[in-house]
DNA sequence: AATATTTTGTGAAATGTTACACAATAAAAT
DNA sequence: ATTTTATTGTGTAACATTTCACAAAATATT
């Protein structure tokens, strides 16, 4: 993973339980526990035992026979790995109802995640006081430059999508999660414009497939 | 996949792609086209033309050399596979902001999805008379049962999340899509009050996980 | 102190997924 | 009609990921 030669989606897989991992053990240290067993770790989070020994062996985590890992220890890693010593600023592109809810979105702030601002093109969701501020569009460069944003959300109607996405690789963004129900991907055309040493990264939240999927397991388990 | 023994893991994957081809596609068509070979399929998606070639076989799609595949024939195997001659009903239990959102997602008419009631706790959200129509979550076992629906969205909020994944599959759910900040997942206290051939499948957008990802990417791409 | 038990750590095996390679085939060119 | 070219189809190889298996170690028990 980390230093062995590794692909996006090894990364992500481990990252995955990294984050599942973190929740985890901030409840079972919020109950009171100090050291935690693979076995009872991987049954939380539905991995083997084998894998969590793995991913911490991968994370330089010392274990003790009998005595499992330290909660404490754990936790001290896996967020310098995640470097999640302070929460990390996002912005989010397009406030209609699910950019609104991302930006107020609760499962940030647990994880080390901070919506700082929303920026759309409509007039009337512009609100620079709000708690987290909306601008809009026309702002987007500054404020990602002002303040080294690198990751943000889309969450435009399709149609904009595309056009949303040259606008914040042009404002620096380098990470973008895509909320649009189009697949945005970053193509060739960047690369004439931008830096060649730094792409930008796409992840595409598959709403749809998602749902397709499950339509199809859950006929499956019918049969 | 299909066929040969196949994990939920190697479905979705198969199952993403299918839903990329089927977009696709469906633009190349509106485009005039129709042919297709798997090199400009693959280019289209992100994937190698052995990928989509295996793919196809998969799905017993026929080509033919050097006149590619018909692209009708394979939307008709897609649609078939995935069932998608008529739109999948499907609820959203949490009408706050990404609730709402999910109630009106463009993305999911274009994919054969269908959004046919939310539910919420809240009385200010009741609106059974919306386009779109918002039930208090009292309703929910009547409606799925007359309605027959299998897939449902949660989107509530984390500390809600446990208990409305009971009352879905005690309502007959049997595929969940989570969108709180929280993981779900079917644990044994449901065998004993279900039908023991049929489970509940349940899926976790994780929205955190997933920037943070991107975060630790982009650090990478960085050094 | 000695023994038993339970767990970690990790090399190797197994499984899953993707890509290679090329024979075969069909369309295009001659 | 024949040859050339470009693609499909698929067996197999390569690579990625997960699991197995067990030695070693540390705690618990005797």
């Amino acid at each position: 993973m980390l230093h062995n030669k590794m692909n996006q989606a090894g990364d992500k897989k481990f990252i995955l339980r990294l984050s599942k991992y973190k929740r985890v053990l901030q409840q079972f240290k919020a109950l009171g526990m100090e050291r935690v067993f693979s076995n009872n770790l991987g049954d939380a989070i539905d991995v083997t035992p084998t894998t969590v020994r793995k991913d911490f062996a991968e994370l330089n985590i010392p274990g003790s026979k009998r005595g499992g890992y330290v909660i404490d220890e754990v936790l001290k890693r896996v967020n310098e790995l995640l470097e999640q010593d302070k929460p990390k600023k996002l912005i989010v592109v397009g406030c209609g109802k699910i950019g609104t809810a991302l930006l107020m979105y609760k499962g940030f702030e647990q994880d080390g995640l901070m919506a700082v601002a929303g920026f759309d093109i409509d007039p009337k969701k512009i609100d620079p006081n709000a708690t987290i501020p909306i601008f809009p569009l026309e702002e987007l460069k500054t404020f990602v430059k002002k303040n080294n944003i690198k990751v943000g959300i889309i969450s435009v109607p399709a149609e904009s999508a595309s056009r949303v996405l040259d606008l914040m690789i042009e404002a620096g963004i380098r990470g973008v999660l895509n909320f649009a129900p189009v697949e945005l991907k970053y193509t060739k055309r960047f690369i004439a414009k931008n830096d060649h040493t730094a792409g930008c990264i796409i992840h595409n939240m598959h709403i749809s497939p998602e749902l397709i999927n499950l339509f199809f397991l859950v006929k499956k388990q019918e049969e």
